[in-house]
DNA sequence: GACCAGGTATTGC
DNA sequence: GCAATACATGGT
């Protein structure tokens, strides 16, 4: 099959692995298995309408190798939003810099986890997904993500579909959301789909408003409470300040800078921005990435 | 069969 | 405010 590739200048770390599968967004597959031809790995998803793959490309100068099924009509716009999607513009040098001064934690993070990026999703696919996140496993939250798109979304070629919008989960209500097996969160789901086709809620409108003004309308939804708010704040909307605490964080919190002392989600919350400040984001999303992928024994207090 | 998974709503103090 | 509990579903 006839594919229109280009190639995308990067200008900097870039962990296409980390970045893309680390569980910030769900609709990502690695398309080869490791090893082929020694070649990077490729990723297949979904940015803005256009199916295509990533993958890095060998050779003196860092590039981004992206293909479609079809050359976008506006060459130059879509390397903008694959940019832009990718937060190629963050400083990684200048954030790891900041968050690993002095800190050991961070230090070990950031080389473990190097080039990982915290995307700009589109806010009402994030929204949705992380509403579906509650109590849930990556697993299954993105099992029940494919399936809504293939079953309510819009082709975009190479198999996948655009991310259906409130509309169109609204349009066949509950039914089509208990089949996707996404349990109790379906009302949930149905309930921010209601207040964003409303009208009640401005998705667009919140990327420029005060943070508190933000965090409040999201919390108006049924099934959104403070973790998905950040969650949806840092991944959408690039809010770096913002410190989701989950299960994982409130742990690795936890061991590493309380001495293994219980401490609750708010505690974890506040010690996180209150060390790294305006960079909380990549703090919470490398250290998440860390103790993800480390078994580490919580029950005894330790460093890194 | 109990327990867990990128939590939240509800209830009771 | 904070602790306890139910919540659908799938996987160990």
């Amino acid at each position: 099959m006839a594919v229109f590739k280009m190639d995308i200048p990067i200008g900097g770390p870039l962990n296409l692995d980390a970045t893309l599968l680390c569980g910030q967004a769900f609709r990502w597959r690695k398309k080869d298995p490791e090893g082929a031809c020694g070649d990077y790995p490729s990723f297949q998803g979904v940015i803005g309408d256009f199916a295509l793959t990533l993958q890095r490309e060998e050779g003196d100068e860092p590039l981004l190798s992206v293909t479609l099924e079809n050359p976008p009509p506006d060459t130059r716009e879509f390397e903008r939003n694959v940019r832009q999607y990718l937060a190629l513009d963050d400083d990684l040098d200048a954030i790891s810099k900041e968050l690993t001064r002095g800190d050991p934690v961070m230090q070990r993070a950031f080389q473990y986890g190097w080039g990982l990026r915290i995307l700009r999703q589109e806010p009402w696919e994030c929204l949705a997904s992380y509403i579906l996140s509650s109590n849930n496993n990556i697993k299954n939250i993105s099992r029940t993500v494919r399936y809504l798109c293939r079953r309510l979304g819009k082709p975009l070629g190479f198999g996948e579909y655009s991310f259906p919008t409130p509309d169109e989960i609204l349009s066949q209500g509950l039914k089509v959301l208990n089949e996707s097996k996404c349990g109790f969160r379906g009302r949930y789901l149905l309930d921010a789909a209601e207040k964003v086709a409303a009208g009640k809620i401005d998705l667009e409108a919140l990327g420029s408003v005060p943070l508190d003004e933000a965090k409040k309308a999201l919390l108006s939804i049924n099934g959104v409470g403070p973790k998905i708010c950040d969650c949806v704040l840092l991944f959408a909307y690039h809010r770096m300040e913002v410190f989701p605490v989950d299960v994982w964080i409130k742990r690795a919190m936890s061991y590493f800078y309380f001495g293994g002392k219980n401490i609750s989600f708010k505690e974890a919350r506040e010690e996180g921005q209150r060390r790294f400040g305006a960079l909380s984001g990549y703090a919470q999303e490398y250290l998440y990435y860390y103790v993800r992928e480390h078994a580490i024994q919580w029950s005894a207090p330790g460093s890194c």
